[in-house]
RNA sequence: GGGGGGUUAGCUCAGCGGUAGAGCGCCUGCUUUACACGCAGGUGGUCGCAGGUUCGAUCCCUGCACCCCCCACCA
C-alpha cells in the first residue's frame, strides 16, 4: 500500500501489486479540472496492466463482444463514438462485476467504400487506377489502410474503449482471409453459391455489381413516355410506357397479357422497333403484364431490366446489352453508340418525339442510385456470383423465434422476419479490386475449379495455367464471418473454444440486413451456433434533431468534441442520449452539461478528501451508530447502485447515467454535503458523529466513483487514485450492486421531510422578498398522516435550522400571528420580523386557487360511487388522504393569511 | 404498394392507466470559504386533433392530420 492515501477502500479485492505509488507526489486534487492532464496517461496505465485482456480461467464466466469492425476509409465520427461508448460502458461494468470480459476490436476492409476514398485521392493527382494497374493500386490502399487504422485505433483510445488490443483483427489478415476463402468453398459444395448470368444492380460509376441493399431508392421526378410501335395489320400499332425510353434500343419483344380485351387485336403479330427497324414478336405473359395497369402493353427488354430477363427466359428471348458496364451505349445501340445512356436518352425522346410516336407526361417513381456514389443505378447483364440464401435464413429465423437470439429493443424482431422471410439471393461478386479475390479457377478447356488452395493444374483435364477470377467479395461477405473469424475460426483455436459464441452485438440499426443477419446465417449454418445471444440496436445519431452533414455544418468531430470537453463528458453525454427510439439527439450544450457534471463531481472530491484527509475513516460501517443523514444518504446510494444496474441490465444507458447523475449532484452534494458541513468542520456534533460521517462520505464518494467509472473512466480513475492511492486499479474494483441492507425508508421518510421544511422555509422568504440570511422562526406541529414526524424531526434540530437558517424553531403549535401552512403533513408557522413586502399574499392567492382545483376534483371522484367501488382500495385510500392534506393545508394557508 | 416510428415545457428529449419529468434556456436572489462549469428559489405544459374503452387516459383502441425511417421486380 502507498504511503498517505487518503481513504483506504472497503471490501477491496484489487490487487495493489502494480499500483504506481508516485510517492509524495500530491494526492491532493489540483482546483482546476483539466481531464487533458491525465486522460491519455490512464489509458496507458490500463493498457500497459493488461486490463483489457480476459484474465481467469477459461470456462469461468465470460462476457464478450466483437466490435462492429469501423470502415478503414477515413476517421471515426460521432455515430461510432457513440456505439463504442455503449460497449465500453458495458465491458468495464461486466469487468467490475467480476467476469472475464473481451472485447474484441478490428477494422474492416469495406472494398468498395475503401476504393472509391483511393480513387478521389488518386484522380485529385489526375491518376486513374486503371493507369496504375491493379498490383499497384492494391499496395497503395494497403498503405492508405494502415494509416487509417491507426488513427481509428487511437480515436477509440481518447475515447477510453477498453478493446484488448493484443487480440486486434482486420478483415483482411490471413487467417480471416483463410476463413473467407473456406466458407466459399464450402458454400460451393453445398451448392449454396452458383454463377450466372443475371441482370444484377450495376453501378456505372464503380463499374461493379452491387446488391440490393446497396441500391437507395429515391422518389424523383421523371416523365413517363408513351411510345407508339408499328404493328403490321394494326393501324394504330402498339404503345407502350416506359421510364426509361433508351432501353428500347433493346427491346426484343412486345407483351401482353392474354385476357385483356383492350389488346387482343394484337395477338401473334409482330412489331417493328422503331429507330432499329427490328421485327420483334409480340408474346402473351400473364406474369409480366398487369391487366390493369398503362397501356397493356409492354416493351421487354431482357438485358436491362430484371423482370424482362425472366420474361426473356420464359420466352427464349434474346437479350441485346445496348447499354455497356460504363454507362455508355454500346455498339448495339447503332448510331448512339459511345453515348452516354441520359445524352442518349434525350436524343431518342427527341427523335421519336419528331416522329410522332412519342408522348410523355410528368411522372413520379422510385430510382435507384449507388449508396456508395449515387450514381444512378444500372439494370444490368453480367456473370456473378450469388448466395443461395433461403437454406440460410431457415434456420435463422427459427433462432430468433425460439428466443436463441433477442433484439433489443425488441420491435426490431418483427422488422428482421420480415426482410428474412421475403430475402433475395445475394450476389456476392463485385467487380473490384481491393476484397477478397475470388477462389474460382478457370483452366483453359474452361473448366471452373472452386478451391481453399491454388490449383496448380484443372483437376477435370489437367489443363494449366489457370487463371483465377478477377472478381472480389462484398466486403459483408467476410463481416458476416466477424464473430468467430477473428478467434481464428475455422481452426478451433484456444479463443475459439473459450470466447464463442459472443455474448452482446451492439450496432446501428442501420446494418441490420447488411450485417447482423448475415452474421446470424454465417455463424449458425457454419458453427452450429448462433454467433451472439443478444442484439442492441441502437438508434442513429442527430445533431440537435438534424441530421448530420458537413454541408449543414452541425458534425461533431469526437476527437475535438473530447478536446473542448473531456473524454468522459462527451461519453456521459452520449449514453445520457441513448434512447430506444431510431434517433439519438446529441447537442453541445448537453456536452457541456456533462463536463459541468464532471467538474461538479471533481469539487464533490476535493472537498470530501480535504475533509477526510489526517482524520481516521471507518472503512466499516457496520455496528456503528449513524445518523439520519449518513443512513439516508447510504439507502439513497443503494437505491441508486440498484437502479443503475437494474438500468445497464436492460441497456438503458440514458436512465442509468440519469440516477448516477442524479444521486451525485442532488443527493450527495446539494444535500449530504451541505449537512454534514457542520459536523465535520466540529461546530457540531460528537466525535463519534463526525468519524461516522467520515465513514458515510467515504462510501458515498468511492461508490458513487465505481459506478460512474464506466461512463465516465479516465475522472473516476483520477480521484479513485488520489482518495486510494491504489493507482488505476479502479477498473477492476467491485461495482455497487445495492445492498438491501442499507435501504432505509424510515430515515428517507425524515429526512425528505426535513428538506420540504427548508425548501419551504426558503421559498417562504422569496414570497416575502427578503434575503436568504434573514433569520426566521417556525414553528413544527404534529400533522394526521404521520403523528411522530414532528418528534423525529425534532432529533435533528441543529441540522434545520442551519440549512434553513432558523435561529428559532420551536416544535409547538404556532400562533395566529405567523404564515400557516402545512409541509409534509405537518402543521408549520412562519413568521419574518422585517419583511420587505407582503408581495406573498398573491402567491398564496395563486396555490390556494392550485389546491382548490385539485381538490374539487378529487372529491368529485370521491363522491362518484363506482370509483369508490371499483378503484383500487389503494388507490381510493391515497385520494382520500391527499384530500385530508389539501383541506389542512387550505385552512392552514387561508387561516394565515391576515 | 407494404411495414415501422414519431407528434409531451422556448429548445433537445425521458415517461406511458391514478390530473406530468430532466438537461439546457428564462426570471429573482446569492462572494452560504468544494464547485459561478456554482448555490437557492421560481416561471413555464388543454401531453398533435376527433372519437372510443375504463371508476379514471398523456399512457390502451379506432380514425384523422403532419413529420421521419425502412422495405418493394411502381412497365
Amino acid at each position: 500500500m502507498p504511503e498517505n492515501p487518503v481513504l483506504s477502500e472497503s471490501g477491496d479485492s484489487a490487487d495493489s501489486a502494480d499500483s504506481a505509488a508516485s510517492g509524495e507526489s500530491a494526492r491532493k486534487l489540483p482546483k482546476t479540472f483539466e481531464p487533458g492532464s491525465f486522460e491519455e496517461r490512464w489509458y496507458s496505465v490500463w493498457e500497459s496492466a493488461g486490463r483489457f485482456q480476459p484474465t481467469g480461467a477459461p470456462g469461468s464466466p465470460r462476457f464478450v463482444m466483437v466490435i462492429p469492425p469501423p470502415n478503414v476509409t477515413g476517421k471515426l465520427h460521432i455515430g461510432h463514438a457513440y456505439g463504442r461508448t455503449i460497449e465500453d460502458i458495458l465491458a468495464r461494468w461486466k469487468r467490475m462485476l467480476g467476469v472475464r470480459v473481451l472485447w474484441v476490436p478490428g477494422t474492416d476492409h469495406a472494398g468498395i467504400a475503401t476504393q472509391m476514398v483511393l480513387e478521389r485521392q488518386l484522380a485529385k493527382q489526375g491518376i486513374d487506377r486503371r493507369e496504375l494497374g491493379r498490383e499497384k493500386f492494391i499496395e497503395r490502399v494497403w498503405a492508405w489502410k494502415r494509416e487509417a487504422k491507426d488513427t481509428i485505433q487511437a480515436q477509440m483510445k481518447r475515447l477510453g474503449c477498453s478493446l484488448d488490443w493484443t487480440r486486434e483483427r482486420f478483415t483482411m489478415d490471413p487467417d480471416l482471409s483463410r476463413a473467407v476463402r473456406h466458407v466459399f468453398v464450402k458454400l460451393y459444395e453445398e451448392g449454396l453459391i452458383y454463377r450466372g448470368r443475371y441482370v444484377v444492380n450495376w453501378c456505372p460509376r464503380c463499374e461493379t455489381a452491387v446488391s440490393d441493399l446497396e441500391v437507395i431508392h429515391r422518389e424523383t421526378d421523371g416523365s413517363l413516355y408513351k411510345i407508339r410501335y408499328d404493328v403490321a395489320g394494326v393501324a394504330d400499332g402498339a404503345t407502350v410506357a416506359t421510364t426509361r425510353p433508351e432501353t428500347m434500343l433493346g427491346d426484343t419483344a412486345l407483351a401482353i397479357h392474354p385476357d385483356d380485351p383492350r389488346t387482343t387485336r394484337l395477338t401473334g403479330r409482330t412489331a417493328t422497333l422503331p429507330i432499329v427497324g427490328r421485327q420483334i414478336p409480340i408474346i402473351q405473359d400473364a406474369i409480366l403484364v398487369n391487366r390493369e395497369f398503362g397501356t397493356g402493353v409492354v416493351k421487354v427488354t431482357p438485358a436491362h431490366d430484371a423482370n424482362d430477363f425472366a420474361t426473356g427466359q420464359r420466352h427464349d428471348l434474346p437479350a441485346v446489352v445496348v447499354i455497356g458496364g460504363n454507362g455508355r451505349m454500346t455498339a448495339q445501340a447503332g448510331e448512339y453508340a459511345g453515348l452516354d445512356r441520359f445524352e442518349a436518352r434525350k436524343q431518342i425522346v427527341a427523335r421519336l418525339t419528331a416522329d410522332g410516336r412519342l408522348t410523355s407526361e410528368p411522372y413520379r417513381n422510385s430510382v435507384g442510385h449507388c449508396q456508395r456514389c449515387d450514381t444512378v443505378i444500372e439494370p444490368y447483364l453480367s456473370e456473378q456470383w450469388f448466395v443461395k440464401i433461403a437454406p440460410l435464413a431457415e434456420p435463422a429465423i427459427r433462432a430468433v423465434e425460439e428466443g436463441t437470439i433477442k433484439f433489443v429493443p425488441e420491435s426490431w424482431t418483427k422488422t428482421y422476419f420480415e426482410w428474412m422471410r421475403n430475402i433475395h439471393d445475394w450476389c456476392i461478386s463485385r467487380q473490384l479490386w481491393w476484397g477478397h479475390r475470388i477462389p474460382a479457377f478457370t483452366c483453359p478447356n474452361g473448366h471452373v475449379t472452386v478451391s481453399e488452395e491454388d490449383p496448380s493444374a484443372c483437376p477435370d483435364c489437367g489443363g494449366a495455367p489457370l487463371v483465377q477470377d478477377t472478381d472480389v467479395l462484398d466486403t459483408w461477405f467476410s463481416s458476416q464471418l466477424w464473430p468467430f473469424s477473428v478467434f481464428g475460426w475455422p481452426e478451433r483455436t484456444p479463443d475459439f473454444l473459450d470466447f464463442y459464441p459472443t455474448d452482446v452485438l451492439v450496432t446501428g440499426y442501420d446494418i441490420l440486413f447488411f450485417w447482423v443477419a448475415r452474421m446470424i446465417m454465417a455463424g449458425l449454418h457454419f458453427t452450429g451456433q448462433a454467433p451472439f445471444s443478444t442484439v442492441h440496436l441502437h438508434g442513429l445519431v442527430r445533431i440537435g434533431g438534424e441530421k448530420m452533414s458537413k454541408t449543414k455544418g452541425n458534425v461533431i468531430d469526437p476527437l475535438e468534441a473530447i478536446a473542448e470537453f473531456g473524454a468522459d463528458a462527451v461519453r456521459f453525454t452520449l449514453a445520457s442520449a441513448a434512447s430506444s427510439g431510431a434517433t439519438v439527439s446529441v447537442e453541445r450544450g448537453r456536452m457541456a452539461g456533462s463536463r459541468n457534471f464532471a467538474t461538479k463531481l471533481w469539487n464533490a472530491a476535493r472537498f470530501t478528501l480535504s475533509s477526510l484527509e489526517g482524520h481516521s475513516v471507518p472503512a466499516d460501517l457496520e455496528g456503528r451508530a449513524l445518523s439520519l443523514p449518513d443512513r439516508w444518504i447510504l439507502s439513497r446510494l443503494s437505491g441508486a447502485a440498484r437502479n443503475v444496474n437494474r438500468h445497464l441490465n436492460e441497456f438503458r444507458f440514458d436512465e442509468a447515467a440519469g440516477a448516477i447523475y442524479s444521486f451525485v449532484w442532488h443527493e450527495l452534494c446539494d444535500a449530504y454535503l451541505e449537512m454534514v458541513k457542520p459536523v465535520l468542520s466540529g461546530r457540531e456534533g460528537t466525535d463519534e458523529a463526525r468519524e461516522s460521517a467520515r465513514g458515510v462520505l467515504s462510501r458515498c464518494l468511492l461508490d458513487s466513483l465505481a459506478l460512474l467509472h464506466p461512463f465516465m473512466p479516465f475522472l473516476t480513475e483520477e480521484i479513485w487514485d488520489k482518495a486510494t492511492g491504489r493507482s488505476g486499479t479502479l477498473i477492476v474494483s467491485p461495482f455497487p450492486t445495492g445492498e438491501a441492507l442499507h435501504n432505509d425508508p424510515d430515515a428517507e421518510h425524515v429526512i425528505e421531510s426535513v428538506r420540504a421544511l427548508i425548501t419551504r422555509v426558503r421559498n417562504y422568504r422569496g414570497e416575502r422578498g427578503v434575503s436568504p440570511t434573514e433569520p426566521v422562526e417556525l414553528w413544527v406541529a404534529p400533522g394526521s398522516p404521520d403523528p411522530e414526524l414532528a418528534a423525529r424531526i425534532r432529533a435533528v434540530t441543529p441540522l434545520l435550522q442551519h440549512l434553513g437558517r432558523i435561529p428559532e424553531l420551536r416544535f409547538e403549535v404556532p400562533p395566529a400571528s405567523a404564515f400557516r401552512d402545512v409541509v409534509a403533513g405537518l402543521s408549520i408557522g412562519l413568521r419574518v420580523k422585517e419583511a420587505a413586502s407582503e408581495s406573498g399574499g398573491a402567491r398564496v392567492e395563486k396555490v390556494l386557487a392550485e389546491i382548490e382545483q385539485e381538490y374539487e376534483g378529487l372529491s368529485a371522484k370521491m363522491r362518484n360511487s363506482s370509483f369508490v367501488d371499483k378503484a383500487p382500495a389503494a388507490i381510493v385510500e391515497k385520494t382520500r388522504r391527499r384530500l385530508l392534506e389539501l383541506e389542512e393545508r387550505r385552512a392552514a394557508l387561508s387561516g394565515g393569511r391576515s
